[in-house]
DNA sequence: CATTTCAGATAACAACTGTTAACCATTATT
DNA sequence: AATAATGGTTAACAGTTGTTATCTGAAATG
């Protein structure tokens, strides 16, 4: 898997990687793969399920750091931020799968992103009842930014530390224009 | 390019496809190829590039809409929708090849993206200008926008119609959420 | 009308692909 | 201690890939 991982740079498709290529990077006969999986698909859900739990380690975090230090968005995107440094390849894997994949691809990773909303959702409802600010589609609110996130974070991929710092400044920015559109749609529909 | 296209379907990427393959698709013998393009690369970018003609001609088209019809934000998403049905080849691969592809395309894609991005800020300009009500981070705006917009319409690629309709209906509310959004945060900076 | 350009064809190349069969150590399980 | 399971190997397979060299006919150009 890890080897997998390591033949992903650019922006390499997933679907173009070789049974055979994989193994030469693990140091392996090509026979060998059928020991751990029956296909290239098999790998490739393997890899998104990792992916899904690293992503969700990360969210608890970001929650638990809103929790104590406040400033939800600005410290949800520092923690983003961090974790795409971190977990480079698995992203990738994540947002190039899930446009270059077969369907099940798209459907496995289609679920990680509705969990990934549907959470943030919560989180959303939370805040307004504390806040006293209620917002007006929540789920709507959610998706919007789940999916700002996922495809900003793509864009960061491919630049500099100091461009990531710029693009993470400007997505704070965006994200808080949804709050604040939503919050304010709210109220004038009262 | 259309048998390139052809074979484009599900979320088969574009570096998946050989050039044998595309000949065969084409009804040509292998070597045929050499005599149109150098690569497979130059095949892509010819594609992108195809794409992104058809992308500015929409463009145009929502703008005179809009300008005709008002209601900006329902009027342009019905263009898209309108678009995605008939160019769904050429959108499905400026989406797979915006993060499955090699450097070069990423730029030709990017370049396209911040371009459409750029004209719909001009928008967004005269637009606050008309209604007089101020603009907090037009470019940031437009920007969140536009990823907002093609990421919905990857996703509707995978869906029936109706689906597709429901989709595009919470767009437009994200859009609005937006829109409000910088807007009520231009009067509070004031 | 002669000639060049264009767009195709066939044949052949070495390299690589996914997959299977048969075999071999090491490690667990009974 | 005997047996089964695990994780690896080599050899071989038919197919496919990208590319080149060489040839052919039609169309455009002079």
């Amino acid at each position: 898997m890890d080897a997998a991982l390591g033949l992903l740079d650019d922006g390499r498709p997933f679907a173009a990687l070789g049974l055979r290529e994989v193994t030469r990077a693990a140091g392996l006969s090509a026979p060998a793969f059928y020991r751990h999986f029956d296909d290239m698909d098999a790998l490739g859900l393997a890899l998104v399920d990792e992916a899904g739990v690293a992503l969700r380690q990360l969210m608890r975090e970001a929650r638990q750091r809103v929790s104590q230090a406040g400033q939800a968005i600005p410290t949800s995107v520092q923690t983003f931020l961090e974790y795409l440094a971190q977990r480079t390849p698995e992203f990738r894997l994540i947002v190039s799968q899930s446009q270059g994949g077969s369907a099940v691809f798209r459907a496995a990773i289609a679920r990680e992103r509705d969990d990934f909303a549907r959470e943030l959702s919560d989180d959303l409802h939370r805040m307004a009842q504390h806040r006293d600010r209620p917002i007006h589609n929540r789920r709507a609110l959610a998706d919007a930014m789940v999916t700002l996130v996922f495809a900003v974070g793509a864009r960061m991929l491919d630049e500099a530390p100091e461009q990531r710092a710029d693009r993470a400044q400007r997505l704070a920015g965006q994200l808080r224009m949804l709050q604040r559109g939503a919050e304010s749609l709210a109220e004038s529909e009262q």
